[in-house]
RNA sequence: GGGGAGAUUCCAGAGCGGCCAAAUGGGGCAGACUGUAAAUCUGUUGUCUACGACUUCGGAGGUUCGAAUCCUCCUCUCCCCA
């Protein structure tokens, strides 16, 4: 993975750049949509190339080893060919899965010992293995089993998962440089900042993170309750540490505004469920702001989703059509909500970088983040 | 023509003397959702000068300290037999 930055912003920390894989290239600032099971909820891939012009996406290590399993992967030549999806793909650890399905796991030197929210089953995640199971997946990016502490940790508790993460760490960078990839193509590993809301805390893993020299960094834990501030406070500490070279993933984030705050401090990737999972809810977010479709407002409003938005669905169909459909639970209301939130998501990192490149980010964001934080 | 069942808050449908402004489901309205156990979850849904008051359970009257619940008549629905 070569990673080249283009533009540096002279007002903030944002920064235009490229990441090239095995599987392409990846034009950053850029989101990445989530595709847990190697599957965008609601979208196929085609849409996603064409309409919403993903350039990675993602999986996850935990749901894709339960089902369909690596004895299934691995057969099938990794998860790329399972899918059919030829752009580059980054598998999340199953780190989170530590946090939000804390009921059915304990957390031990070893590993994490899970029971599959399937069938009950226990299984053993330990640093090394994931990396193997990814080797398995075969994404172009692989990230370190941490444990994403839940908001609040006391300090104790957090200093103890932090150790922990950094345990897991060292051990799944070693076995990731002892491996090779399985299908013949490059894969990289990004390991994962921790710390919870401690100062100290962050500041040290993001040392010791740095240290390690890998092709790029997460921050992790973060947007899981505290204050927006709070956590741009601890993006713009880690920051300021982690190598400027390196991509840097903030891990989960966000809303339309988190994001563009988070350019603004460096960051060069993002993925979240958000505008899938809110779109299906019926949460549509637009260039003039938040759109709940549901509401009675829309009821008879003929206009375009996003009338200036390239991407077919936004002007082929009204608001009106769109919530009809999400109030009957029509599939295809999710769909297409799917579809316009990351269209949307993708046009504004798009936006992002052209502003960025042109000098003119900090304006443009200041205005943008008004926008997109209105309900309309 | 004869016999039977029933009419409850937007709908369906509980309730069968006080704990009933009335269960539950649906619908309506609103909210939540941040490395997806989510096409999910939550709140609300008679009126008001609103932590209290007022008007509701087909209509009219009656019994009772007290009725959606008991009695009488009326109106209307549905079912069965001719």
């Amino acid at each position: 993975m070569k990673f080249t930055i283009e533009i540096k912003d002279i007002k903030s920390k944002a920064r235009t750049g490229i990441i090239e894989t095995a599987h392409g290239k990846i034009l950053t600032p850029i989101f990445m949509p989530v595709g847990t099971l190697g599957s965008v909820k609601g979208v196929h891939f085609r849409e996603l190339k064409e309409d919403i012009k993903a350039q990675i996406i993602l999986g996850n290590t935990y749901h894709l080893y339960l089902r369909p399993g690596i004895d299934v992967l691995s057969p099938a030549g990794g998860l790329h060919k399972f899918i059919g999806w030829d752009k580059p793909i980054l598998t999340d650890s199953g780190g989170y899965q530590v946090f939000s399905l804390a009921e059915n796991r304990k957390l031990t030197q070893e590993g994490a010992i899970f029971r599959s929210h399937i069938d009950g089953s226990k299984h053993i995640f330990t640093p090394e293995n994931i990396v193997e199971t990814q080797r398995a997946i075969g994404s172009d990016i692989m990230m370190a089993l941490d444990e994403c502490a839940p908001y609040p940790s006391d300090y104790a508790y957090a200093r103890k998962s932090l150790d922990l993460t950094h345990h897991w760490l060292k051990r799944g960078w070693k076995k990731f440089q002892e491996t090779d990839p399985l299908y013949g193509f490059e894969q990289t590993f990004f390991p994962i900042v921790q710390g919870s809301t401690y100062r100290d805390l962050r500041t040290e893993s993001a040392e010791y993170v740095s240290s390690l020299n890998c092709e790029g960094n997460a921050i992790g834990g973060l947007a899981v309750g505290e204050p927006a501030e709070v956590m741009y406070e601890y993006i713009e500490l880690v920051n300021s540490i982690l190598p400027e070279d390196k991509p840097r993933y903030l891990m989960g984030v966000g809303t339309p505004v988190n994001l563009l705050e988070g350019i603004e401090r460096g960051v060069d990737m993002f993925d979240c469920v958000m505008p899938t999972r809110n779109g299906r809810n019926g949460m549509l977010f637009t260039r003039e702001g938040i759109i709940n479709i549901k509401n009675e407002k829309w009821r008879s409003d003929f206009s375009s989703i996003e009338p200036d938005s390239d991407c077919y669905v936004d002007v082929l169909h009204s608001k009106a059509y769109l919530r009809h459909l999400i109030i009957n639970k029509e599939m295809l209301g999710a769909q297409i909500a799917s579809i316009h939130n990351l269209a949307f998501y993708l046009w504004l990192m798009n936006e992002a970088r052209n502003k960025i490149n042109d000098g003119s980010y900090s304006e443009w964001k200041k205005l943008m983040v008004n926008k997109l934080a209105t309900r309309l």
